[in-house]
DNA sequence: GATACCAGTATCATTTGCGATACTTAGAAG
DNA sequence: CTTCTAAGTATCGCAAATGATACTGGTATC
């Protein structure tokens, strides 16, 4: 089932797969501090991405195991989504992230004058 | 030209486009310690990838300045890869990242028993 | 009785990424 | 004069990921 022998083995391999969607780790920080609806999430998400792809990568971090998906039998439906306890531990990578994220847009700002 | 009007504003959009490839992540790794040779790093890399592709995603890290190229003019040719200056500073990502590769890892091996 | 709300799914079209294969350059070795 | 080496590029085709659009259900509100 997995393309890559190294899937669930090799730590690099496996969280490449795991964050290969377009909008994985924008997600993930949105989730960071505490459960948040589905059309909120939509809301807070650029513009450029579609319901229907949030949903999709959605599905995909509730099935890989990171997100949990809450749902409160109301009409209008009410749906949490919320990190999972694995999902949690992967903040300290989203932290490491953030840090060399700005130090880059600060590289290539320097770059483009 | 970029697809996202974050890119290079949000820190997460923009690590997850430069973190986009298959291989990236492991290719990142593989240079960690030092400057490795193009056939050299095609021979550590996982055999499911061809060295077309391994060229790709190296122009690509290359052109973002994640990855520097050292031609030594010499017949047959030798050329060294090695990280650049906003590459080194991505080894704290890096590391974060194993820590919870291997974290997910022992969750996935829980889960499927 | 039409419209809005929330949280989606179904389907189609397009784009992008990746893998496979063939080809290149320039010299050295057999 | 054929073969080997290192480090690639060019081209093609397939598969996967994404985007666009339309549709759903049940209630409440205008």
């Amino acid at each position: 089932m997995q393309q890559n022998e190294l899937f669930g083995k090799c730590p690099y391999v496996t969280s490449q797969k795991v964050l290969s969607g377009k909008w994985t780790l924008y997600i993930l920080h949105l989730l960071q501090d505490g459960p948040v609806r589905f059309n909120e999430l939509q809301r807070r998400m650029p513009e450029s991405m579609t319901h229907t792809t949030l949903s999709r990568q959605l599905k995909t971090l509730v099935n890989d195991g990171l997100v949990l998906r809450r749902v409160h039998s109301e009409i209008p439906p009410n749906v949490e989504y919320e990190l999972s306890e694995v999902g949690v531990k992967f903040k300290s990578v989203l932290s490491a992230l953030e840090t060399w994220g700005n130090e880059y847009i600060a590289y290539l700002s320097q770059n483009e004058k």
